[in-house]
DNA sequence: TCAAGATTTAGAATAATTCTAAATTGGGTG
DNA sequence: CACCCAATTTAGAATTATTCTAAATCTTGA
């Protein structure tokens, strides 16, 4: 993944949020942060325990803000693969999530290309395509 | 939606659940009725409740059990759709989710025919794809 | 500088799900 | 048929995930 500088991201995300009405704020940075970092899908529980340590003082309420802050304003996706907690991801370009039943893995992976044929008058905003199933490494080792 | 008669019905939850090693039990019987019964994709409390009606000493975790057996049986499917409960669907027919973000109802419609591309090694065992927008109602009221 | 509104905080409250241990049920076997 | 074993159910407690609340703090524009 291409790094954007932390003056670009800073730039980003001002215009991005301001569009939705929202401040920039150093919590949201903090956040945006924490899913730039590493790219693993994580809750948001594990966003929390991450920007704690780089923002001791920042409470749960807030990431959650944050984190709703950012899918709104178009910064991250909410991805919920199971029952149990739902999981963030930075990469805003069109991709499903496989997740690997076996080793519990989110891998991102492509959409097809063709668009999904709706109903007469329905309008969709955007989609979320989870595939389950055994990734490759798992696949071998069995 | 084509009625199963309640023979042939019972058949196949005992097949189905004989696969994978489980019994056919009153309240996954019931269970699996409701789900039939109005296929609105109702969460596993509002199943609990309609269960309840018919089956009143069935219990919450019992609920939850059944529903995983009919999942895991092939019987139902479990559809995620937001942060929040979790929803269940009797329609085993390949179909993603539409769910309008207006009125909030969940409405099935057809997949796109051709596959996902996987990354080599990937092995898909079933996909879900969730639809967020605004239904046809919902679009003309505005 | 001040007021208004947005945001954050800690912690309580609620919602969703899972766990536990005891009771019950349903087959299969002698 | 009586018994045993394993699967299942039950009630309720426990845990996990998320939202709410009210007070404190920050930001921005007048």
């Amino acid at each position: 993944m291409k790094a954007r500088s932390h003056q670009q991201n800073d730039q980003h995300l001002t215009e991005q949020l301001g569009a939705t009405g929202l401040r920039l704020t150093p919590q949201r940075q903090q956040v945006y942060d924490v899913l730039q970092d590493k790219c693993d899908h994580p809750t948001a529980e594990e966003v929390f325990m991450r920007a704690k340590k780089a923002m001791p003082e920042i409470s749960h309420a807030t990431v959650y803000n944050c984190l709703d802050a950012l899918v709104k304003s178009g910064l991250a996706r909410q991805v919920t693969l199971d029952r149990g907690a739902t999981r963030y991801c930075p990469n805003m370009i069109e991709h499903g999530h496989f997740h690997c039943d076996t080793c519990a893995t989110v891998f991102d992976v492509d959409l097809p290309k063709q668009a999904m044929k709706l109903p007469k008058g329905f309008k969709a905003d955007h989609f979320d395509i989870a595939i389950h199933g055994v990734c490759a490494d798992c696949a071998k080792k069995k």
